[in-house]
DNA sequence: TTAAAAAATAGACAATGTTCAATTTATGCT
DNA sequence: AGCATAAATTGAACATTGTCTATTTTTTAA
């Protein structure tokens, strides 16, 4: 029961179509040239509609993004499901496919970024959860791999690792990797993670690795 | 010689002004509310003026960028004659200046990677020595910090290094890492700066580190 | 059938990037 | 000095955009 004015759409449905046109619209424009009139005329409504529905053009883009982000992790866990069985290929297959969904919806993983988010306006609970979802695999596969471990050091950890694949893959989608001359962002990605994994014991070589100085003072 | 119209500027002094003008307006402003006519007006004349002498607004706005890194290179040596002598001194100033730069001049920093240059625009050769000029502190500290190794190993560690410290910067900048609840993105990028590094035997441990197939399989 | 409520629209507004004909100004020549 | 030329600068036009509000349309409830 419910009273819309059109029969064509229920609430939901709309809401649906609306971020369904204007996910499409990002992902073949960017966001730069986004335009709010265009997402709604291709759903077959005008602009006012989206203020309507979603309150402000920030909270639309922000249901547009989150659509992104749900894609992302379906796309990760796919990938991981196809992965070999061992910590190190399922850490390549993480990284790879982190790269390989940007690389493939290159505007809309974009747009994610270049959409800043005022923070007087909040972000819906199923929102956020999207984005949560995305750093929650990361959690899952990093935390397999390092075995035991104090959790909240993991919980660094990850977003640490995070932070340092998007580098790569923000700068090689932006093309100041080209500018660089580096061919292969993902693989200096892959390396890095690695690198780091391995002082935190994971893939403990023959001997432990002794801690040095350097290791204490710059966790702390 | 020159036979400009008015008297106010030479060509030179011109595009001074309007860079000026509009570095100015993106630093207060952000990229997404820039605006060229508003850069023209702050300057003394009009819109039009600035297609002529830029020949569009992509090439505008690649000078006012320009104009960001090369504040940041100044500021990296800054900060780089203030840091004590060791090699960890000398790491933790840079990562730390990086950082620093970034949020003091935070939309002015933003805007370099917002601004989304199509490869069929050409930067100018004195724009990209810019750009190359902040890579090439790096180059150099790092270089001091690894001692003897292969060039070519050290330029892509080093623009891998790069990323690695931009990812955590970017994502801290745009509030994304607060969602995450990280405190100290800065000191999380230093970390794994070092521990990168001591895998490059940078302050190598007492018995060296044995080279697992990791390592090697991750870098080739 | 009709009144009220909700949804959707159209239109106004100020602003933007971009282009270009018209205008203004300095210069070099006579 | 005066004039023609060439360069620099402008201003206005155009299509678009985000945003807001009064108005219209449609649905539901009485």
């Amino acid at each position: 029961m419910f009273m819309g004015r059109r029969s064509d759409h229920t609430p939901d449905e709309l809401r649906e179509l609306l971020i369904s046109c204007g996910h499409e619209l990002i992902a073949e424009r960017g966001f730069a040239k986004f335009s709010a009139r265009e997402a709604a005329r291709r759903a077959g409504y005008s602009v006012g509609t989206i203020y309507n529905v979603f309150g402000g053009l920030d909270s639309y883009l922000i249901a547009v993004n989150s659509r992104t982000f749900r894609h992302w992790s379906e796309w990760l866990e796919m990938e991981l499901a196809k992965a070999p069985d061992d910590t190190e290929g399922r850490i390549e297959a993480l990284v790879r496919a982190y790269f390989g969904f940007a690389e493939v919806n290159r505007n809309a993983w974009m747009a994610i970024y270049d959409h800043r988010i005022d923070r007087s306006i909040e972000i819906a609970r199923e929102d956020e959860a999207a984005r949560e979802a995305l750093t929650g695999v990361v959690d899952r596969e990093v935390a397999a791999a390092l075995g035991a471990h104090d959790e909240q050091e993991i919980r660094r950890l990850v977003r640490s690792l995070i932070a340092t694949v998007h580098g790569h893959c923000s700068l090689w989608l932006t093309g100041s990797y080209a500018l660089m001359r580096e061919e292969d962002p993902a693989g200096q990605a892959l390396a890095r993670v690695y690198e780091i994994l391995r002082c935190h014991d994971v893939f403990p070589p023959p001997d432990s690795l002794p801690s040095t100085q350097l290791q204490k003072s710059a966790n702390e």
